[in-house]
Order: C-alpha cells, then sequence, then structure tokens
DNA sequence: AGCCTGACAGATA
DNA sequence: GTATCTGCCAGGC
C-alpha cells in the first residue's frame, strides 16, 4: 500500500514552499470567520480546494484548523466534532452544524 | 515525462 | 434534501 499525497506532500518532514503558503493564510484567519478550501487556495494564487487540503491533513495541527470549512458551510470533515466546538467557541455565524458561509467567510483583508 | 492519489467544488439528476 | 460525475493541481513515485 502506497502513501497517500497528505502523507507525501512533505519531504524530511518540512513544508513545501505551497505547504507553507496554505498555512501561512490560514494562520491569519480572525477568530468568528472562516475559510474554505477553496478559498484558501485562491487566496495563495495556485492550487485548488484538495491541495490545501492535502496540507490541512498535514499540517493542520500547526494552525487554527477549524477555521477552514467545505464550501457548504460543512465542519473539518477529519474532526467534525471538535470543529463545531471550536466554531462554536469562537462565536462563528452557524445554522446548525454548518457554518452560515454569508456572514463567516473572510475575504483576507484586515488583520 | 507519466501516472496516481486526494480533509475539494461545481454541475447535474 | 441526496448521489454521481467531472475538473482541478501539487507532489511523490
Amino acid at each position: 500500500m502506497s502513501a497517500g499525497l497528505a502523507t507525501r506532500i512533505v519531504e524530511g518532514g518540512r513544508p513545501t514552499p505551497y505547504a507553507a503558503e496554505v498555512l501561512a493564510v490560514v494562520d491569519r484567519i480572525p477568530r468568528g470567520k472562516v475559510m474554505s478550501y477553496g478559498d484558501v487556495a485562491e487566496f495563495v494564487g495556485r492550487g485548488t480546494g484538495r491541495t490545501v487540503g492535502a496540507v490541512m491533513s498535514r499540517y493542520g495541527h500547526e494552525v487554527p484548523w477549524h477555521r477552514v470549512v467545505q464550501a457548504s458551510g460543512g465542519p473539518n470533515p477529519a474532526s467534525p466534532e471538535e470543529a463545531l466546538r471550536r466554531l462554536r467557541r469562537d462565536r462563528t455565524p452557524m445554522r446548525g452544524d454548518r457554518v452560515d458561509m454569508r456572514l463567516a467567510r473572510w475575504d483576507g483583508r484586515g488583520r
């Protein structure tokens, strides 16, 4: 069985330049705001939601990972319960178990 | 250089 | 609301 991208995206345990850019953006998302995987890719200027997800699966623990959500507002699929707790703690605008993207989406400005 | 794998997203039924 | 399908692209092999 071969390792997936999530475990292969790094080399020598160090983030690739792309991974570092993704992490830098995620690290700046303010409390109460979120970005979708696709939003992060767009903001970084390369990659797609999939590649951002690959970075998050390997390095999520180093940043406010719960603030990266699905475009639908759905929480992090790896730890949805914990993600929801943290989002509520952040006072993120929610609609049930989904983030209200209209109110909570961060445009990358400020901070 | 080519193939493969994804913590995605939009379109469609 | 759900289920499929298709395009996407970085990175490891």
